[in-house]
DNA sequence: GCAATGAAAAGTGCATACAGATTCATCGCG
DNA sequence: CGCGATGAATCTGTATGCACTTTTCATTGC
């Protein structure tokens, strides 16, 4: 059973019920309530008026977590991060839109925005193309992304509350399992949680997502990195430090930790970068 | 009088004159040229094939500087950066399209790269808007500013050629000038190309591109620094020491001279931000 | 008079259509 | 047989139109 309406959030908006034969039915939040059968769970007396002949459908659903154009991107920027999409691969609109089901209006505008990301390059006149950066410019993200590291433990070490140093601790030691048993899907998915919370832990919303965005066109390039023979275990030892460091909250420790720590994962992905090409 | 035509760079490619009344006319280069009249300026004997109806016209000019798009996103980060723009302005759709004679579509797709930028907030079914940051956002970009600026200078002062120090120092010392007589216009703009010149010669692409994207956000909010009394000849001293620490190229005093200059910008902008509201 | 209601106005989201650019297959010519 | 020219197919860029949402404003009921 629902609650009672929370009219102060809403107060007398009107809510559109819609596309139902050829009538369109707008409705307040009160009279929604009102209308409410909590037994059978639909709308009884519902009052429809004509108000506008429709003549072309919106194929929609009546509840969507954002825009078609924000799950497009979504969905694409996770394909490129995950590898479904390799660099370099062509994405033309068409078929994305036939894929998609939608038109290419919205493709054109997730496109947009995944080229502001910097996840896909665009061209006039061109296809969309997912980014395939210069052995040169790869350098650069990974320096970057070391300093950024370097910058989040930092602060961290400096800011983190008792209760993040805590859960940081805790999700460290519990990653030991995984480096014995060899678990590399799973350890790949304890470090991503791990470097989130450092980037958390710096309370700086901005630092946060130019991390988190730079991680995110880095992914396509450091894939295989605990494919490597020995790696996992050496990732943990390396944690280990910034998580000490951290936790005795010294500042500098934690930097320059997690800045040769992020230095070390990229001699290891540059080599799987030029081997794979 | 036009030089040979560059086959070598266009091949066979085929251009559009188009427009010409229901007639749509493509050439190639080649032809072009042997077309081309001189000394009159125009196309002699311009063999023109029906192709295919024209019902819509396009109104475009021949020669433009990238797409549509592309203009439109610099023109309104240009407004907004340079302040014709306020934070918190509503940006609607069909006026921006009206104002650049173009539709709506362009329109969306630039206000779309401006959103992934961060110069506007975009929510479902609202208008765009100027971004207006909260102060812990705000505080949180001048610190990540700080940080950015501090790495740009120690890697400048491990990295710059000859030719960028010697570079740097002249244009810095070309700004005493300015400091003496108090121009306050033309010192914000010595400045801008100072900080321009430590951030390339980080030689580090991706922080370059961070840094350029974080300067924009903050610049709707740092616009009277050199209003405050005395701010000039300060700055310029704070200028020299990360000047004087690059060209002996002692990274770490570069890095701190400048996290301290940025840190201090952030103090005087912060007044602004606050009393502006 | 004032809140609730209803409807029009104004604005955003997406589909479709057409203009223009590029790519591809074919043809003609040496 | 190769190579460039040509037209068609395919794709991107932009305009337009309709669906849907939000906002505004006049009207109604109390």
């Amino acid at each position: 059973m629902l609650s009672n309406p929370p009219e102060e959030q809403y107060g007398n908006r009107r809510w559109c019920l819609s596309d139902i034969g050829k009538l369109k039915v707008t409705v307040t939040l009160a009279a929604l309530f009102d209308l409410w059968s909590p037994e059978r769970h639909l709308y009884a007396n519902c009052e429809v008026k004509q108000n506008r002949p429709v003549k072309q459908a919106r194929r929609r659903e009546v509840i969507r977590t954002g825009t078609t154009v924000e799950q497009m991107v979504r969905a694409i920027a996770d394909m490129i991060v995950t590898g479904a999409l390799l660099p370099g691969e062509k994405l033309d609109e068409i078929s994305l839109a036939s894929r998609f089901e939608v038109s290419r209006t919205p493709v054109r505008e997730a496109l947009r925005e995944l080229g502001a990301m910097g996840l896909v390059g665009r061209e006039p006149n061109r296809s969309a193309v997912v980014t395939n950066v210069t052995e040169t410019h790869l350098h650069s993200m990974f320096e970057a992304m070391a300093e950024l590291e370097g910058i989040c433990a930092r602060l961290s070490a400096e800011r983190m509350t008792v209760d993040e140093r805590r859960a940081l601790e805790l999700d460290h030691r519990g990653s030991m399992r995984l480096v014995h048993s060899g678990a590399e899907e799973e350890y790949a998915a304890h470090n991503t949680e791990f470097h989130t919370r450092l980037y958390r832990g710096a309370h700086n919303d901005h630092v946060f997502e130019m991390v988190t965005q730079t991680r995110a066109r880095l992914a396509p390039f450091r894939r295989a990195q605990f494919r490597l023979p020995g790696r996992l275990a050496k990732s943990y030892e390396e944690h280990d430090q910034i998580v000490t460091a951290i936790i005795r909250a010294d500042a500098v420790a934690a930097g320059q930790a997690a800045y040769s720590h992020v230095a070390i994962v990229s001699d290891a992905s540059a080599v799987f970068a030029t081997a794979g090409e």
